[in-house]
DNA sequence: ATTTAGGGTGTAACCGGTTACAGATGAGGT
DNA sequence: ACCTCATCTGTAACCGGTTACACCCTAAAT
């Protein structure tokens, strides 16, 4: 491996010399930076990151905290953090918490041992106190752990309000809502405008509570139909809970759109494979992955942050199930 | 940040015996131990791996090229990739190229620099020689780049064949093969297990060459029926591919699968979201991950590798399409 | 009493970069 | 002629670890 000392060499300068070259800082001759460009040149030679890293204490890299990659909802996440992270020229250490707190602090450590730059966070076991205790950058997607971390979410309230309200529009009397994962900010908010509509219109209702699992939203479906069959409406909160919900249709020998309506919440790609394809409220998943990750890169570079809390508008996506 | 130094002063040791310590090396007093154990604790001292990292001459990450993480077949690969990689300690930088050639060398020169220590390639558009050029451990994941380079793939062609077969048994007269990518081995071995069954059983058939998009699939099916209004079975190569056919089936009115079976081939968690949930071929995607990720680390870990070339079973999951 | 050998420890060089600092040179101002 | 200052360059310390080597100590062997 050529290093800088054998640049220095070959071009007859001291390593300080190759090294301002490189980083363009300090005053270099013309003569100088001739011979050191081209020894760079000919000797194919690259920087050793990790020796600048060990002096820098910068790695040029950031964490992606998430639940499960293998979640459909997080592939698009993922997607948008990379490529704004690349174009910054950071790299991004993925890394799956499957939700569990202690796999979270593994990775927390691991990867503050390699310095990296900063973290974006869509999973928060820990308590929120312990967030604020690394000093490191961080930001908070599709997650509210603490007001001191950046934050990017959805109008998931709102979202889950016009969700309702269009069940109800299509004539829907007695609506379900598969209730996401109780104490997860998002989920709650969601849970809460549907109530909040259901109260307000006066119209029948059941929750259950649900992970983002298809079996579990599955059996749910099934116990709910079984306690209620006069439903004719189903509010999901996720688009892989609504594909739960389906199947436990299907298997009920419901006809979707004509027994019962269903409308999911994400707007992956998952509901226009769906057959009928499925009406949703559409998050704008990509792009709250490039603001996450914008705001990371700013705290990283110092610039000041003007909002912590970055709430992006959903939209109603009406395909076949209503 | 507590340095080894510190930990020294603490204990009053020097930075020898502490990092002897830390690494279980040479001779140590129980005495010495125990103060530099104590003094770890009480500083809550965590080596720094980029130190480490710069005497060792390795980064402890490998980087995983893909064509694009929101193509559902990848998560689940890159999952198995992840915990792999995590349980030796080493962690995930991962690249999506969008199948684009100046993407794919970016990321190679970037990975470079940053001196990982291997990679996996679910992706390759340079020229097949170019790999070799790298001296870098590397794996060939779902693709078949250089005998030079460990490889894990799919039965693929047997895999095809037993899809085919399995229409036929369903008393399919006329099968439609949706063909993957022209010039990607996997896809290519599909098409030819397709061939080959369809031949000796001297079925009728036609194929179109699709991507692995849902709409071009829709598109190519809905063409494919207007020319061939025959077709009473299709064999996807792809989930993704399939759940594209299953909306033109939709939209040109006929039953799945009373009027037209389908099987897809990949086995993802969208197969079974499907409704009907579709039968398919399932690739072993997982372990292929495990697999891959293992044959890299132990080329970096300078372990013999004993065989070159894997490939992993597929067997026929029977859903509701057939 | 003197070797000998193994246990135990610290010093300092090293990994490959960055940069503070000091010294050298030469042009321009007084 | 002397001073100032900008330009240019090299030496060496530093980032935080690892380890070769030298040295000391003690107990067993001669």
């Amino acid at each position: 491996m050529t290093t800088i000392k054998d640049v220095a060499n070959y071009a007859n300068v001291s390593v300080a010399t190759v090294s301002r070259v490189l980083n363009n800082k300090g005053y270099i001759s013309k003569t100088a930076e001739e011979a050191v460009l081209k020894a760079i040149k000919e000797l194919d030679y690259r920087p050793n990151s990790v020796a600048r890293s060990l002096y820098h204490k910068t790695s040029n890299m950031i964490g992606l905290l998430m639940p499960d990659i293998t979640n459909p909802f997080f592939p698009e996440l993922a997607r948008a953090v990379e490529d704004v992270a690349m174009s910054y020229g950071y790299t991004v250490v993925f890394c799956n918490t499957d939700e569990e707190m202690e796999k979270e602090k593994t990775y927390f450590e691991a990867l503050k041992q390699k310095y990296v730059d900063g973290m974006i966070l869509t999973t928060s076991n820990m308590d929120s106190t312990k967030y604020d205790e690394f000093d490191i950058p961080l930001v908070a997607l599709d997650r509210i752990i603490s007001e001191r971390i950046p934050t990017v979410v959805s109008e998931n309230k709102k979202g889950a309000m016009e969700a309702t309200q269009h069940l109800i529009e299509r004539d829907c009397k007695y609506i379900a809502h598969l209730r996401g994962p109780v104490g997860v900010r998002p989920a709650d908010d969601r849970y809460n405008g549907f109530i909040e509509i259901a109260e307000k219109e006066g119209i029948g209702y059941v929750t259950a509570d649900t992970q983002f699992s298809i079996e579990l939203a599955e059996e749910k479906t099934l116990e709910l139909f079984q306690s209620h069959p006069e439903i004719d409406g189903i509010f999901a909160s996720s688009d892989v809970t609504a594909a739960g919900a389906m199947h436990a249709l299907f298997k009920l020998n419901k006809q979707v759109p004509q027994d019962v309506k269903i409308v999911g919440f994400d707007g992956i790609p998952l509901g226009t494979m769906l057959v009928p394809s499925l009406t949703t409220i559409q998050q704008s998943i990509y792009k709250m992955g490039e603001k996450a990750t914008q705001l990371l890169i700013d705290q990283i570079e110092q610039k000041a942050i003007d909002t912590y809390y970055h709430e992006f508008p959903t939209s109603l996506v009406v395909r076949h199930t209503t």
